[in-house]
DNA sequence: CCCGGTTGCGCAAGCGTTTGCGTTCGGATT
DNA sequence: AATCCGAACGCAAACGCTTGCGCAACCGGG
């Protein structure tokens, strides 16, 4: 059997409250007492079992994350940021990846996570009944992305502005006949897509170009999705001359549809991204930055603030700033030789 | 309160012992019996307390997963595929992120996961040491690195051949001179940058060309690194006319810095890497292609497999498939203009 | 020298399950 | 009709901690 708090109690010649005292600070415990329960502990190997002290206490020191795609270089990202800041204050992670329907569906009614975390940080938007379900949890909730719920600690950027100065910069150079390659909202229930096209829109109205719809194209998020899309956009009577990719990964999937037309950016087509993805230096592509793991780790805080101070309610949400990147992506219209 | 398994007994009229083996699916209750328990329970809403349970049984249905980044593709795709896995078979998955010495450190002394899992899978190399701190979990263990440590099932593939038929389709396109930029094996005890490497040597002694040490640059697995080991290899009194990088996002570092230096890929410099990372796509990238997702998914198989079967010894080595790139960033040497 | 207040520690009652064993009971076997 | 037996269920003892409370021993102040 491995070592329980009894063991170390025998050890030492004292009860296991005092053990448990002892461990985990609590006073009540001569200076010097802790400090030989300490050394005995450490001498065995002892460490308390989780499961019966969260039985008895109630509390789990486990935070629940919730995820859609692990993979994908955002969520991985927020991830690994918010994870140190939960291991560092000494709670451990549960994580919980619902990309598919089933796994989401699963989640949400048989709810794993009830009785087995002290807070939860979403990574993806929980429609109203999901909401609903997690705050059936009565633990601090907190989410980084757009679209927030009443419970919710959210951390964001502004998503709407972000989309204005990448859109504002193609303006700028001339350009008139500007797409965009978007996502849907649904089924995400995801307001992201949302705000960032409300940018776009602003712009063009801003510099009195009428919107046309035909220059808005699905990509979907995806590096795929995004090749598509350009390829459509491509295949316009006028195709634009600069496209505006909600997404870095979008627009790499442009990047790679314009290569395989033969056509030259920026000379021919402008593109510009959106979140500075890690890989968007080593393909120059111009893009909005934003602080992707700065926001995991914000949230985290803010997640653990909550739990120290349970009677504060949820704090205001908190906006992170972003920064226009320019790199070599963009120039303007027709810059080089004409195709 | 949040409900319990009494509420549920009272609610039925029979004892917890009834609705807990109702619930588990165990013998020792009439199907009558069993559907309104489970009709009793669906309706309070309830879920066992999981710390409860696996005091109780010792079971925790938790496995552990350790890794170094989370961030990075290569992680984040094994961890996506094995929660997948375990998910769908009734287990969380408790995720350790060690990227930094003192994490690492901190998770190994404190050891947080004992008592905590039923299994753990380990996306990192431990050295001896920590080798013999996991063990003492005394639960099954996997990896899906190279350089196995006893008692670790692993899966992985065959380092060596797929250094090899890199290297040797750059020799066979005519390349004599033709770089690596690598990884430091420390302090990850870690064989795949050796076995890398071997695989690269081996080519090159088959071709009868003699090895260049100054050839060899140290690329740290990143991008940044990849980036200034091209930049080293540059300088060189006789730069290669091809590099093999270790990984893909060292061989992007590379493209990055020939970029720089306005050479073009491939007339001038050929360039392959190793993994076929998601992105490698779309930059066109000639490399090896390992498959990321059905290691980690085939990992997490094993190890349930270990926990229904415990007396089966640890599984023999899984070694999965690899399979050679051909895209866009490799030709015969100045097979453009001269610079 | 007596007494109220600390300080340091042990006792024991939980926390919500699981599970070995005991009990009851209806039906099949002689 | 007496017996045996398995099925279905209840009892109660863990599992390994936490924590309110009680009780000595000790402190300094009047």
């Amino acid at each position: 059997m491995t070592v329980s708090i009894t063991d170390v109690a025998e050890a030492t010649g004292v009860s296991a409250s005092t053990v448990s005292r002892a461990l985990r600070g609590r006073p009540g415990v001569s200076e010097e007492m802790r400090a030989r329960i300490v050394a005995a502990a450490a001498d065995l190997g002892y460490t308390a079992s989780r499961s019966a002290s969260s039985l008895a206490s109630g509390r789990t020191y486990t935070i629940g994350v919730v995820v859609p795609y692990v993979g994908r270089w955002f969520f991985g990202t927020v991830l690994d940021a918010a994870e140190k800041v939960f291991s560092a204050a000494g709670y451990d992670v549960l994580l919980y990846n619902l990309g598919s329907p089933e796994a989401r569906k699963r989640f949400f009614t048989k709810l794993p996570i009830r009785k087995r975390v002290d807070a939860v940080l979403s990574l993806l938007i929980p429609d109203p009944e999901e909401a609903a379900a997690l705050r059936s949890l009565d633990v601090p909730l907190a989410t980084t992305v757009g679209g927030a719920r009443p419970g919710f600690t959210v951390v964001g950027i502004d998503d709407r502005g972000g989309a204005e100065s990448a859109v504002r910069h193609l303006v700028n150079l001339g350009h008139r006949r500007v797409g965009m390659i978007s996502g849907a909202s649904e089924p995400l229930h995801w307001t992201t897509p949302l705000d960032r096209r409300q940018g776009y829109l602003d712009v063009l109205a801003d510099a009195g170009i009428e919107p046309d719809p035909a220059l808005e194209a699905d990509g979907g998020y995806t590096v795929e999705g995004g090749e598509r899309a350009m390829t459509e956009l491509l295949a316009l009577r006028h195709p634009p001359t600069a496209v505006f990719a909600q997404s870095d990964e979008m627009a790499m999937g442009a990047l790679r549809s314009l290569r395989r037309h033969r056509l030259r950016v920026p000379e021919d087509v402008s593109v510009v991204g959106f979140d500075d993805h890690e890989l968007s230096e080593v393909v120059g592509l111009t893009t909005v930055a934003q602080p992707v793991a700065a926001q995991g780790r914000e949230a985290a805080r803010l997640l653990l603030a909550r739990l120290d101070e349970p009677d504060a309610g949820p704090p205001r949400p908190v906006e992170m700033p972003i920064r226009f990147v320019l790199r070599e992506t963009t120039a303007p219209p027709h810059s080089g030789r004409q195709r």
